[in-house]
RNA sequence: GUGGCUGUAGCUCAGUUGGUUAGAGCGCCGGCUUGUGGAGCCGGAUGUCGUGGGUUCAAAUCCCAUCAGCCACCCCA
């Protein structure tokens, strides 16, 4: 019996819910072929190697969020919690690190084992774009406005806000650690029982705690923006300016971190505050060390990803279905015939329903029931004339007209 | 992993201090209408009351456990 519901955390997408994702997913492909990415769809698990060496071993998607398992043969699979790794992976397993830049989109299912709540789930849906090989900051440009844009042409644009920040360089980034490690210690007391594990192992991400007490210590914490050294902060400035030139506007968030190890220089998230908690639908940001790290060549990247359901949260409408052509058989010599008439039609291009039961007034119910523009109803009449009846739906007028004619006459409704 | 709230028909929900065959609206099916939909009228079907246990003469109702959903923490898309 319970093995009839859904395993928890997952779902089953349908209809209008379906459309929208389908709406989300091809926006994001079709404005990410214009700016030139390709598509590429890496398996949907891996060794589980590949996510523990990219993640980093400490952080929480490693610890306690990966759906692994042994499979027959013994190896070690994880369901991807993210796209990044598999990206990365695949980049060094096809040996395009000698045909850079590579610029990637992809789409498709994550898995996370958490505790669902709105807008999360075991498994979910992204889409991202990844830039490999560009080390300057135009790729950075490049991708937020490939988000920005993304937003704003599914209508989401004005429920969103860009946060941007920068984690500097390698040596910046270790610079601020060590007196942002200084300053939460000398408070330590004061901290909340999470961050003084954070302290522990991710002193940065005490920066994004929602503990009141923590709150009134982070306000006067440091400042990464700070200890930028000269390289990043040139480096960053070169990404605001960029979008600012592009009308891409944001809010510097210095409190903004990432919880990944792999992050350097840009971090950004696209949120929203309809959606409670959980307020990233697009959440990015460069990775200069992550392909080196895997065993790679030493390859620059940067990119993002885009939660499906999240921004379909957002829609308010999802695009309206084609309204269909009833073809409506009366009696049993119609069958065949409205059957080959719904063929040809369909062989035009027309949405076409027949139905499998039903007198005339059953069928035209249904064809209300499904919106149809318009009904052809095929009766021994009809027959006898090789003609049919075209019935407007929403007019009621209604008129016989040649067979032959029918294609081209129903243009009116296509 | 932690905490709070909630599980009754396909959907939204009602169900009194435990008491007989568990209800409504919407939807669905059928009829009024055997060649005409949307409105109307008439009729009908549908529930392991989330699951398992316990208390009781009697449980949708009380107790325990469990599962799931929602919300928040954690973390993140």
């Amino acid at each position: 019996m319970t093995s009839l519901k859904p395993v928890r955390g997952t779902r089953d997408i349908m209809n209008e819910e379906c459309r929208g994702h389908r709406h989300v997913a091809s926006v994001g492909r079709d404005i990410a072929r214009r700016y030139g990415f390709t598509e590429i769809a890496t398996p949907i698990f891996e060794f589980s190697e590949v996510f523990k060496r990219t993640l980093g071993e400490a952080s929480d998607i490693v610890t306690k969020e990966m759906y692994a398992f042994e499979d027959r043969g013994g190896s070690e699979i994880t369901l991807r919690p993210e796209g990044t790794a598999g990206i990365a992976r695949a980049f060094i397993s096809n040996g395009l690190t000698q045909n850079l830049p590579c610029k990637f989109f992809y789409e498709g299912p994550m898995f996370r084992y958490e505790r669902p709540q709105k807008g999360r789930l075991r498994q979910f849906h992204q889409v991202g774009v990844e830039i490999l090989g560009v080390p300057t900051p135009q790729a950075d440009i490049e991708v937020i406005a490939l988000g920005a844009q993304m937003l704003g042409e599914l209508g989401v644009g004005d429920k969103t806000v860009l946060e941007i920040n920068s984690l500097g360089d390698r040596e910046s980034r270790a610079a601020y650690r060590d007196v942002l490690v200084a300053y939460f210690t000398g408070h330590r007391d004061a901290l909340s029982e999470d961050s003084r594990a954070r302290l522990e192992r991710n002193p940065l991400r005490i920066l994004d705690s929602k503990d009141k007490g923590d709150r009134e210590l982070i306000a006067e914490a440091p400042d990464m923006s700070d200890y930028l050294n000269e390289g990043s902060r040139a480096f960053f400035d070169t990404v605001l300016d960029g979008l600012e030139s592009l009308g891409v506007e944001m809010s510097v968030n210095p409190r903004l971190v990432r919880g990944l190890d792999y992050y350097c220089h840009t971090a950004f998230e696209f949120t929203t505050e309809v959606l409670g908690a959980q307020g990233a639908v697009i959440a990015g940001g460069r990775y200069d060390g992550l392909i080196e790290q895997m065993g790679g060549p030493s390859t620059p990247g940067v990119g993002w990803a885009a939660g499906i359901e999240r921004l379909s949260m957002l829609l308010s409408e999802p695009p309206a279905l084609p309204r269909p052509i009833a073809v409506i058989p009366v009696g049993e010599g119609a069958q065949g015939p409205a059957m080959g008439i719904a063929h040809t039609l369909r062989e035009n291009g027309y949405v076409v329903d027949m139905g499998y039961s039903g007198n005339l007034a059953k069928r035209m119910k249904r064809a209300d029931r499904m919106n149809a523009c318009a009904a052809v109803i095929l009766g021994d009449d009809e027959l006898e004339r090789n003609s049919a009846t075209l019935r407007d739906l929403d007019s009621g007028e209604q008129s016989e007209i040649p067979l032959d004619d029918l294609t081209d006459r129903l243009s009116a409704f296509r």
